[in-house]
DNA sequence: ACAGGTATATAGTATCACGTAGTAGCGTCA
DNA sequence: TGACGCTACTACGTGATACTATATACCTGT
């Protein structure tokens, strides 16, 4: 899928708060993961801009440690904060997702 | 809702293409139509610059018609272009919104 | 004359994903 | 040893988009 990027704002970052909350992980490994949904084109460049992000807003907490394949890693998990932001974010999608799927469900059956 | 800005960028000028594609209307009643779908917080400014955005790119006609409730409207209708762009974001959407359902559904199974 | 609803336009701002480049550690294989 | 590839993080600049605020203008009813 190409091209898009716009429609992706504000969503990649909730799906790295969703990747997060299953359990520590890293940088790296979260883009690999976004590409294994089907975000084949996320580069890591994005994925550690929303990593600073959530560090910098206090939505994750953070541990380095050593790698045998590479450079220390930095482990995230989510704090509190991290948690309830997690859950506006999919208050938020499902808001939005449902008036989509309405506009799209109307436009189907040709009304109004 | 509230602060979902940043998840309406690309989504907000697919909306505004399918509203059009139902029949010729102009910027203002685009407006109404976006908060009557419960967009509640899309401004008139907002809006002029998504349709500004359409006739640059040629994805509308226009035409021009007097009203007795105020200055003269802008009513646009959608061209063959304007179509294609239309399938197009559907396309996306449904490629976004079906990734965000499976990690969604995931969560909720506690899955991988 | 004035207020209020209708209607369009635009300059400036903030946010976000992306492109690219750079730094660096480790293993493999010739 | 040296080149390469994979792992891993950081930083800077760019482009696209929605939002804010403001200006302009037309029409109707009082």
């Amino acid at each position: 899928m190409e091209n898009i990027t716009e429609m992706l704002k504000g969503v990649l970052e909730g799906c790295v708060l969703e990747i997060i909350s299953r359990g520590e992980t890293y940088g790296y490994e979260i883009t690999q993961q976004l590409r294994e949904l089907g975000f084949t084109d996320v580069v890591e460049g994005t994925v550690y801009t929303i990593t600073m992000r959530l560090e910098k807003n206090n939505l994750v907490d953070i541990e380095k440690k050593t790698s045998t394949k590479g450079p220390p890693r930095k482990f995230y998990t989510l704090n509190a904060a991290g948690q309830e932001q997690l859950e506006i974010f999919w208050g938020k999608w499902d808001f939005i997702s449902s008036k989509m799927n309405e506009l799209k469900t109307n436009k189907a059956k040709g009304e109004k």
